[in-house]
DNA sequence: AAATAGCACTCGATACACATGAGTGCTAAG
DNA sequence: CTTAGCACTCATGTGTATCGAGTGCTATTT
């Protein structure tokens, strides 16, 4: 591409894009002379931005406006920013503050986080909590509630837990189920839920299995339980974007509103964000949420101690303040690791 | 009250509140006289409806516009409706059919029908589920996830799981577990959730638990156990409500989303609604949601096998389809009901 | 006495003209 | 290469005129 830019068009450009984040007004050429006292006139600025615009960096929304960056520019500018990441103190604090209080289990934490990431940010925060199937098996236990209904309780060593409502051919009795356990137990010791998973569909071929009843029928109902459902998603702070200027517009909102309302669209995109390491920048249509929604995503992996990964991170506006959201992103990760890895 | 409304102008009012729910327009003299041709002309129409501002059953816009049914209109025509109920056979088809296929467990079901009035009614669905304290226990069980950590999982007859982090002051044995686990499991066997709590409170003060150690040591941690937090609460469909057109107003709808970030709010609403049987209907004011907001909620309780309470309901705008909304939330409870006494 | 027709009046909505000013592009001079 | 100057553009705001839906009141009809 044409990322040949001299110093100073460099310069301008994160200034209007800096002015645009925190007005959300249209910026001119004027402005940047004179705020981003660099010594220059207006009519040199004024070329520079004709450059810009030429480059596809900036925009006018009509002739006389001042210009507005593109997503390519906030591209830019995020990238030039990597550089210089730090969390203020009291952001900090706020964050190991909210840590330290939350107590309630993995999912208590987990959601007290994008709170967190919300009011620290002021836009959206969202957390997808490690995906139980990498977790490390702890425990399975059946619970008979009712006729030919079975309650199968999965528990991985984090401490996440699965309840899954079971039907079976006939009513095993109390002994029985205890004993499928203790069997069941045994084989998955040490084994992730994926592993489990594949152990048991292993062992339910083998010749052992055929000749033992109670074996068998422990398999077939086990089978049902390790399989997993979708993963949890903790969203917080939705009516925050509604404070951004640029979604006074109410057909705006709607869109992204319906964007959210089906999880799947987030999980689709946010399991994208689980390969790489540290933050991760989605800026407008990268985030293929929605064409015309100008959203933009900040997210970062956090690890547990068995190694599973979760994700969390903030959704905004593209004309989003990233210098102060990435480190915030960054940090809470770090801590959200931490605390998981001492449980 | 003055509840003396002449046939006639019962009549006219109940025309004007079915054309705004259905225009979301002022209606005005002509509209009624035309469309509602009950061969009166529009000035006798006028009278009627100076009488009825009088009353504080209808309101002017402006001078010139026409009238807007007041809350205490909608509450009249409501309860004038209560009379002829029913559901159209597509809907108890849709209604049966989103029951039938949801087998994910109790909370599955419950997120189900929440979706499910949201799609019926095109306004927003809520659900919240049957208070786990008045649940009778079933099983109790610890899992030692780590140093001094212990998970505890209550499990109700109904299948209903919840599970909590516990810190100990020290790490109990792997077999003390278990007999710590049986031993709450024959106390605790056929009371409630809330009955097992005080059982468990009064036995901590009982001569027995005074010399038997590991006694009083499950006593004290199963009283954490027992300690249940808040309800669980489904809202599907809240994008709906931006299209109502009453809601195009940004800061209305900010406002809405502000009353709903927290939960708590509606908890609080809601549980008032647990007392009553059959279908409730609160109006504009009467929610106490957000005095502007403009806001109606109509619920039913449903039931369950073990005699538990449950709350099922719509929300939408105060110009609500309440004609077909409450019989679509009436049915709902009877079919939730059916399901779960079924389990 | 109740219903209706007629009519003046109100007031939001719509349309148009005009002024304003921020901001641009271009050109020519420093 | 920078800058001053200037004509041009165009969104925005304001004032004014018009329109029409709808009302309230009064006189008339049934």
């Amino acid at each position: 591409m044409d990322i040949e830019l001299s110093a100073r068009s460099r310069q301008i450009l994160e200034a209007i894009v800096e002015d645009y984040i925190a007005t959300a007004e249209p910026v001119g050429s004027s402005a940047v002379a004179r705020r981003h006292a660099m010594s220059l006139s207006s009519a040199t600025v004024r070329n520079v931005m004709a450059d810009l615009e030429e480059q596809g960096l900036l925009a006018s929304p009509h002739t006389s406006a001042g210009r507005i960056p593109t997503e390519k520019a906030y591209r830019l500018y995020v990238d030039s920013l990597v550089a210089f990441r730090q969390v203020s103190r009291e952001e900090k604090r706020e964050i190991v503050r909210h840590c330290r209080r939350s107590g309630a289990g993995l999912s208590g934490i987990l959601k007290d986080t994008s709170r967190t990431l919300s009011q620290l940010s002021n836009y959206m925060g969202i957390v997808v909590a490690p995906s139980f199937t990498s977790d490390v098996f702890r425990h399975i236990e059946f619970i008979r509630l009712g006729h030919r209904k079975l309650l199968a309780i999965l528990v991985s060593s984090k401490g996440a837990v699965q309840n899954r409502l079971i039907e079976t051919e006939d009513d095993p009795l109390p002994e029985d189920l205890v004993k499928m356990g203790n069997y069941l137990n045994e084989l998955m010791q040490g084994l992730t839920i994926t592993q489990a998973r594949e152990r048991i569909l292993s062992e339910m071929v083998s010749e052992k299995a055929r000749y033992d009843q109670l074996m068998s029928r422990a398999l077939r109902i086990s089978e049902q339980a390790v399989t997993v459902e979708s993963d949890e998603i903790f969203v917080e702070g939705q009516a925050r974007i509604l404070d951004q200027p640029e979604f006074s517009d109410v057909s705006r909102m709607k869109e992204i509103y319906r964007a959210f309302e089906q999880k799947g669209q987030l999980v689709q995109l946010l399991s994208r964000c689980m390969s790489a390491d540290g933050v991760q920048i989605y800026i407008g249509s990268e985030t293929t949420l929605s064409q015309t929604s100008g959203i933009s995503l900040i997210t970062s992996r956090f690890v547990t101690s068995s190694n599973t990964v979760g994700m969390l991170g903030v959704i905004g506006p593209t004309r989003m303040g990233y210098s102060s959201v990435i480190p915030i992103v960054d940090y809470t990760a770090r801590m959200v690791s931490r605390l998981l890895s001492e449980v």
